[in-house]
DNA sequence: CCGGATCCGGTAGGATACTG
DNA sequence: CAGTATCCTACCGGATCCGG
């Protein structure tokens, strides 16, 4: 069987990796926590560690630092330390993430226009289930 | 501070909670493994749990059940048993799973587009770390 | 005081073996 | 073939500590 290394990228990048590249990628991104992230900063423009963290909701604070930290090196988040007492840290998206925050639009717009027919679906499910 | 339920959803449910709705909601179809199923079965139509076992590639069949029985749950796939010896179960996309796919069309095309900078912005980000 | 690193207990998730 | 059951590891959340 074909197997893909879902976090290892190998050193020379074989053309016929590269779906397996972006196959990998996808996994990284598809995160709820990141698309959160994303939204969050889309909504509110700069934001610190604190109130990205209000905005967020339900994140432990480990959690929301290494997504902050992989959004980092993945190029999507720009992180600026203000050098003061207490600490300041703004985030904010860059190019990259405000455009990978674009492409998750239809994503939420699919749940706001189907959430109900997700409900509905899962009640029926439940009752017959019980039966 | 306001508090999400991830997993539980009220059985009355007020109009302000709407929001919170459609991000738990997002919460739970924003998982690499729906997309991964999503994408298989968008491709290849009707198919069998060993089939999309391969298709999807480093996935447990644990967590493949568990998927499908969630996208099941929620409406976005049919799971079609014959009963014959040895088993045949069919999985197939809903209109409304057929609907989240392509809601998810514009994040793999932005991974398509974009996996190059992500991994030129890993590489920067590791050798600025490594000083 | 804020941002985050660290330690620890619980749980999601992988590997394997087994069954209808 | 398509799962379930079992075990075990790795990751996540929460509490605590800490440097600036």
């Amino acid at each position: 069987m074909k197997t893909r290394t879902v976090r290892k990228v190998p050193a020379a990048i074989a053309t016929r990796d590269i779906d397996d590249l972006v196959f990998d990628i996808i996994g990284q991104v598809a995160d709820r926590r990141i698309m959160y992230v994303l939204e969050a900063l889309t909504e509110h423009g700069t934001m610190r560690f604190t109130r990205l963290s209000e905005a967020v909701g339900n994140i432990s604070q480990k959690m929301l630092t290494q997504t902050l930290r992989q959004m980092e090196r993945d190029g999507l988040v720009t992180r600026k330390v203000h050098p003061v007492i207490p600490p300041h840290v703004d985030y904010r998206l860059t190019p990259l993430g405000r455009s990978l925050g674009g492409a998750f639009c239809d994503v939420w717009k699919w749940v706001e226009g189907s959430y109900g027919r997700v409900i509905e679906s899962r009640r029926e499910f439940d009752a017959r289930r019980r039966v």
